[in-house]
DNA sequence: CAGCCCAGGTTACAGGCGTAATCCTTGCGG
DNA sequence: CCGCAAGGATTACGCCTGTAACCTGGGCTG
């Protein structure tokens, strides 16, 4: 279920609130892009073709919530970026940052806590 | 400088070696893809074009060796993903990993470890 | 010195993606 | 009941990407 850059902003607007129609959608997808309507209901068009979303008719018009999970997709794209530049694992991903973006002392914290807990409650 | 996925198969030969010959990215890239010969030059010349590599003649042979690094590639592709999915901040995805793929109680280990050396050297 | 072969560069082409205009359908107002 | 407008679907189109065939210039061989 491949989702492109620019189809992930409609999801993106869905994954947020839904159900939304054509215009709510553009509302909250127009913002820096500048698409058009036309462009926008193509980018709809091709995820319900795709089963990506899908369209319920209610109070006579269209409305589209997603079909697929955002956990899901964010899940997918991660994974690939992992397998693809850190041989699948998610230490060197991080070990990446704190060479190459210098961590700051306030996220190492969150991360420390983030794993404290982790350890605690798995 | 965007380098497409295909094109990244053919920087990672050169990024583990170099200079290589278009015999050598073959040898190293073929692998898996099953390409031919011509597309791996298509690939090497478009990749030139950018100035993502550089040819050299050596011995009368062209050889070719990245401009860009590994690391500044890897930086880029890693901080897009943490802007499209992550509000830009690492934690988030470390704590998506720890919700949706069950790190391994190694994978925290190693974690642990790396974060408290963070602490440490930092 | 002529031709051939090989490495390297140039052109090709189909499918995907970003962007959009155009067409069609259906409910509503007259 | 008829036409029109809004909304939704279909078609369009150029660029990028993956994949590859073809052309060319220069050195080696006879």
């Amino acid at each position: 279920m491949n989702i492109t850059q620019a189809e992930s902003r409609i999801m993106d607007a869905l994954w947020s609130r839904q159900p939304l129609t054509v215009d709510e959608i553009m509302a909250q997808v127009a913002e820096p892009q500048g698409w058009g309507e036309a462009t926008v209901k193509t980018l709809i068009n091709r995820l319900l073709k795709r089963k990506a979303i899908r369209s319920d008719r209610i109070e006579g018009r269209a409305r589209y919530a997603p079909v697929i999970q955002r956990a899901d997709y964010v899940q997918a794209e991660s994974q690939s970026l992992l397998n693809r530049l850190f041989d699948g694992q998610l230490t060197p991903l991080v070990a990446h940052f704190a060479q190459h973006r210098a961590l700051s002392a306030d996220e190492i914290k969150q991360l420390k806590t983030l794993i404290a807990d982790l350890d605690d409650g798995g």
